[in-house]
DNA sequence: TCGCACGTACACTGATCGGTGAACCACCAG
DNA sequence: CTGGTGGTTCACCGATCAGTGTACGTGCGA
């Protein structure tokens, strides 16, 4: 996993190539060859960065991931609010949706890899642990009940948000809606909670 | 569209080995010379019943929305209690999800076939619409308030449990949990006597 | 008995797939 | 001057892809 940043610059123009078919067109669908021609270079450059296209998906599937959590963090921590806070990566998946039109990467590539051994699914299992621990990170600084019980519901609003974007469906209003009372809870909790 | 009960023997057993070959490895990763070995057939019959792989592939997700619907229809028809019936979906779901752990077929149909004009798309939507209108009828009929809000809310609910299968993540009985509450309209984390 | 629909067997097409081999060039550091 | 790294060019590999053509067999209804 060279991280990118110390990549050649044929190998950068290679994974933003990669980025852009891989997203839109399918993985399976997309062969090295389109790559290559997407990126002005040649195959062989190609297979010297990356060895091969399993690589190269795991690196796309990974670039993808690392640039998805910045824009959470970034948005988490622009919260000054705690409970606002814990809300904040509906606001990052409404940015992020704009321009990702055909929803969860991570889902979609496992819809094409269904061998579990392959490195995109330690990556998408990996990014959805993440993104768990972050919400009852945030619940949790909020001063939330049941943390863990709230960050899974959150994770089920946010991933259901996500994966419908392709259909015509306005369910990210309507997540992000939910996401906020459940959040705000005015019900005071009961001590009757059953415990987690 | 034949009707998978108008159709041949031989067509059946190819629909059939379609169905499983198309979910379990994906569309795209899934030849018709596999297909047709699958199904004990020769590929001029498979052609000659198909006429081509995408008719095959609609036909694949037409037969699963109607055996998927049929589920859901029983499911929600078996409940005497109509605020029970609303979230008798998520029933059917852990029903189906038993078998079928590699999320939705039409979400990942959809990632494979990026093409908007593939029938595939025109299928998926009209699945969702249904059961987004499904949720709004029984949310009506069982006096909810705001039922076309509380409608897409168990919708986002659904999906993203059905679409995070794949990953070892218990989104299925969090998101199950939270669609009762929201019926029963206790507030979020609320639910002290609630039976289950 | 005729014809037709269903199915088999098998060879074959052109395109595309992921991946390789080898020669060559430009640059930069030792 | 020399060697290594990054890159190009181009030809090539075997496998697989979706799809077709043709001839043949079988059962059934008119």
């Amino acid at each position: 996993m060279p991280g990118a940043q110390a990549m050649t610059p044929a190998g950068r123009r290679i994974l933003a190539a990669a980025e852009e078919l891989f997203y839109h067109r399918g993985i399976t669908a997309v062969g090295v060859d389109l790559i290559a021609e997407h990126s002005g270079v040649t195959k062989r450059t190609l297979y010297n960065q990356f060895g091969a296209k399993d690589h190269l998906v795991a690196a796309y599937l990974a670039e993808r991931d690392q640039r998805w959590r910045s824009l959470v963090r970034a948005t988490v921590d622009a919260c000054d609010d705690p409970v606002e806070a814990v809300t904040a990566p509906f606001d990052a998946l409404s940015i992020w949706s704009g321009d990702n039109t055909r929803g969860c990467a991570f889902i979609n590539a496992l819809a094409e890899l269904p061998d579990p051994s392959h490195p995109a699914h330690r990556i998408a299992a990996d990014q959805k642990h993440w993104l768990r621990n972050l919400f009852e990170e945030l619940a949790t600084a909020a001063g939330r009940a049941e943390p863990a019980t709230l960050a899974v519901r959150l994770l089920v609003l946010h991933e259901g948000a996500l994966a419908t974007r392709p259909l015509t469906l306005d369910t990210l209003s309507a997540s992000t809606d939910l996401a906020r009372d459940l959040v705000r809870a005015r019900l005071p909790v009961g001590g009757t909670d059953r415990p987690r």
